[in-house]
DNA sequence: TATGCGGAGTAAGCGGATGA
DNA sequence: TCATCCGCTTACTCCGCATA
């Protein structure tokens, strides 16, 4: 009963919100931009390689999205309508992007920057510990760097993983997506997005556990 | 409390693509 | 040619919830 509340909320907020964009309303345009932009760009990053091409694959969405409403005929919800277009642009783009080598991808490990300031160690000929903190630095909370790390080392465990496992793992795990609503987006199976799914989360719990064995204090 | 049902997680196997 | 990776399907199991 809750659930059917729920879901006519949802249906009516769609209506109202999709009259809204029809008549050119400006302000119901942006409000939606502001609601979905970041789950958006999320999406979009599963596809796409960086968050500059990802912000231009929303963009293009959006386009899409107001060059689309006539045609939108509410058999779906309009969010996930939205995705779709999102997920198609993405798509596409990803497959482009796979297939050019940007030059500035060349060599983009800049190492020529120290990782500490040098002006924070002694000079070498300082009479007392040369190269040796001048300003030691202060210990970090450990709860705070523990979950720091714990959610940089799950980014980085995500990038790694194929196109796939990638969409999936972002939609359920990061945007809390249905999965009937993954499956849509997609274009897949419910199976198959099962088991994606679950080789994805496999992946980032090894790639996590192999973090924790390296960490661990000898 | 037992039972049935649906959703989700997991494992196994197959086939296609790709690189050595 | 073979090994490896990945996507996909299928089948099984587990868990939570509703109902008798």
């Amino acid at each position: 009963m809750v659930e059917q509340t729920a879901l006519a909320r949802t249906i009516s907020d769609d209506e109202r919100v999709l009259a809204a964009l029809r008549v050119g309303d400006e302000q119901a345009f942006l409000v939606l931009v502001q609601r979905l932009h970041p789950s958006m760009l999320h999406v979009a990053l599963a596809f796409v390689p960086s968050r500059a091409v990802a912000e231009e694959v929303v963009q293009e969405a959006w386009l899409g999205v107001l060059k689309g409403l006539a045609q939108f005929e509410g058999r779906s919800s309009l969010r996930r309508w939205i995705f779709g277009i999102l997920s198609n642009c993405a798509r596409t783009r990803g497959f482009r992007e796979a297939r050019s080598v940007p030059l500035s991808s060349l060599g983009a490990e800049d190492d020529s920057e120290p990782a500490v300031d040098p002006s924070r160690f002694r000079p070498p000929d300082h009479s007392h510990w040369p190269g040796h903190w001048s300003s030691p630095p202060t210990p970090w909370p450990e709860e705070q760097l523990l979950r720091r790390e714990a959610v940089e080392a799950v980014e980085r465990a995500i990038q790694d993983l194929p196109p796939g496992q990638r969409a999936v793992i972002t939609l359920r795990d990061i945007q809390g997506c249905e999965s009937a609503e993954v499956c849509d987006v997609l274009g897949i199976s419910e199976g198959n997005q099962r088991v994606l799914l679950h080789r994805a989360r496999s992946k980032v719990r090894a790639h996590l556990e192999r973090r924790l064995q390296a960490e661990k204090p000898r």
